[in-house]
DNA sequence: CAATTAATGATACAAAGTATCACTAGATGG
DNA sequence: CCATCTAGTGATACTTTGTATCATTAATTG
């Protein structure tokens, strides 16, 4: 299964595949989040877009998650975080002294979920993991 | 490794062997914990102790978490939820339907954590894994 | 182009938690 | 045992992250 790589051109698209309008607010918080990608916060967003409201970029980032194109990660502190969804299922990396987000796809998770399975009464519909890291950078630093 | 059981009476010991008092409101709360265990939110704790203030219910929250004898979890909303760490080191699940946790220790998540070690650049400090399930009740339900 | 419907923005509100600060209660030392 | 000192408490205000409401505006559709 090879990681399928979303283009962000095709953000728009996508949303609009889902009976969703294109409107000017909706582009200008697209075409903000393709120049992101990092991990970033909602309300640093309306920061940056003072010209859309706040409600509308809220109401934008929670169709983006629900149409996989952004993913909401927590911090060690629980604050959230936005990122870029550049494969279709992975997970994060986040570096807890600066914050910068990274993503990895690992074949061992598939089988952690199986064993996992295995183990519990019920049936598995979801996980969530984050790997909290101090990054190279600022190993160096 | 075998897991370690921590038992509920020694609750009060923990937090005065890392130098806090033991005082009224902290052994309200401690007793009321241990008559829990499952899943519950802070301000439900605030609702069932009225005669301690809601500060002091965050405080102690607070303080049991960092002595790890609480783990704070989120639901797939990211609405938080606490429960009483009964080893000491797990995971847990969450049923979406009943929000009932259970939790499970697997030697695979060692082996993921140090598969996935050994694919990014950086220092792995910590993670976080939520499993998310329909537990056995609600499926029979 | 008119009518319809979705989307917007301002605002109020909600949930979860932290900061402040005057007051209280444990601990400690004489 | 009392005075003192400091940690802890509770009321309250505030912060952050998001959602609900609702009158207005902008897309779509016939």
């Amino acid at each position: 299964m090879a990681p399928t790589r979303l283009s962000p051109p095709d953000l728009l698209a996508i949303l609009e595949d889902r009976g969703y309008r294109i409107t000017g607010p909706r582009r200008d918080v697209v075409r903000l989040l393709e120049r992101k990608g990092e991990g970033f916060g909602a309300e640093q967003l309306c920061g940056e877009l003072p010209s859309v409201g706040r409600a509308t970029i809220y109401r934008t980032v929670r169709l983006l998650l629900e149409a996989g194109i952004l993913c909401k990660l927590a911090l060690p502190n629980g604050a959230p975080k936005y990122t870029l969804a550049r494969f279709d299922h992975h997970h994060h990396t986040v570096c807890t002294q600066c914050g910068t987000v990274g993503d990895f796809r690992d074949s061992t998770m598939e089988r952690l979920m199986r064993a996992i399975g295995a183990e519990i009464p019920g049936q598995i519909v979801g996980h969530r993991l984050e790997v909290y890291i101090t990054c190279q950078g600022c190993l160096d630093r």
